[in-house]
DNA sequence: AAGTGGTCTAGACCACCAT
DNA sequence: TGGTGGTCTAGACCACTTA
């Protein structure tokens, strides 16, 4: 039997090409269930275990639910953003049909303690006909001597990880967050059209790169719609 | 070829095997390295796919890193802890010299829909001399038909966890969890001692076992006081 | 060059689920 | 009962590391 060697793992790539779909909403459990392993080992021409080492993928991004017997489950019903990831918010939002917004309130280039900062401060959300339903509140503390003149970027428009990778080649690779709540204050019960004193979660993380930079401060605040769902394996 | 057939798996008992060798500190990179793949195949009289299927579940506890072409490394070294984990509460916080103190308010068996439930809730916080200081409060719910008579077992002395695996030997292993924010109701606010209406975090999470089955959903209301921390890798 | 882990195959049986 | 996913095998080639 020919044997593909291209010498990149097949695994990954069908991964890819089954999540895209998932995310285009082709299936959906009843008219158009998701394809049996076999089925789809024989669609990408593989075997079953390769192809199952693709599902493994998925089902660690938490798109798809397996139980013995039954049928693959897709799991893209609830309005779910893993808001955990590096992947930007406005890919996380196309997958939801929705038309992401960002306004910036402030991005300028500051000294703190004698270290250069970008400050970037946005407010997110998405379009739903004429008005705007506001969704995260991010305050972006990004060092200027890693990324020389990133001011100029206009980020209403553009993901800050996609420009620090297209631009600069610095990967974010690893998070850690801290999780706390808050009560809205006057201008976070306005912004995310919530009562004065509504808890809302407040993630504060360190960005680091692969090589352990840190490239990105950030203080991330969620309105209550926004769910945040967290798909971790086994820890220590 | 005669194949074991218990139907138990057969690579989860190896993994616990090999973990409890790891914990002894039998392997030490040096003079005793981590065995080949194939001799631990051998070992084991299964199939190197088998055993690697028990080297991948120690890998994603950190308890061993693999490298192509280099001998799998043990990694004990660092102690990294977050509260987002499988490991028990109890021993979280040993490491951090305090001592557990669990506070059992309900723990029955229920029916809910004609399934039937163990119905766990606790206050679990940490002694410091005389008074306890409350951290968290979990409310657990354990599908009955997979951990039978469980209720027999006193969860104000034993972990969850450790149960499961010893007792029944169903391994936790993914958990979905959804963050939100809520304010302090009176209990809370008495149980935390902190101001009605301050906000807290909750954490609502499905566990999962190896096979994708839901082993526990659990709501944990977390203190001010206790910062959840999350560690966490990029995928790609 | 030898040995390691990474990937892959083609087949098999089992346990579970729906019909 | 048929189909599904879960587990497992015996063998193969590849890429990387180490000696």
């Amino acid at each position: 039997m020919e044997q593909n060697r291209n010498y990149a793992p097949e695994y990954p790539r069908i991964a890819e090409d089954l999540k895209s779909a998932i995310l285009k909403g082709v299936y959906d459990n009843k008219e158009h269930p998701f394809p049996s392993e076999n089925a789809l080992a024989q669609r990408y021409g593989v075997s079953r275990s390769t192809l199952r080492k693709a599902l493994d993928l998925l089902k660690r991004e938490g798109l798809i639910e397996k139980s013995q017997g039954r049928r693959v489950q897709v799991s893209l019903n609830k309005l779910h953003l893993t808001s955990w990831n590096f992947s930007s918010f406005s890919e996380g939002l196309k997958a939801l049909n929705d038309e992401p917004y960002s306004r910036v309130d402030e991005a300028e280039v500051v000294e703190v303690n004698g270290e250069t900062f970008f400050h970037l401060r946005r407010t997110r959300g998405v379009k739903r006909g004429l008005t705007v339903q506001f969704l995260t509140l991010e305050d972006s503390w990004v060092p200027y001597r890693l990324f020389p003149r990133i001011e100029l970027h206009n980020f209403a428009e553009e993901s800050l990880y996609e420009v620090m990778r297209r631009e600069y080649r610095i990967y974010p690779c690893k998070g850690v967050s801290t999780i706390t709540a808050l009560s809205a204050d006057d201008a976070l019960s306005r912004d995310f059209d919530v009562p004065l004193g509504t808890a809302l979660v407040q993630a504060k993380q360190a960005i680091t790169d692969l090589n352990d930079r840190v490239i990105e401060k950030v203080t991330i605040i969620y309105a209550p719609e926004l769910e945040i769902r967290l798909v971790r394996d086994a820890g220590h």
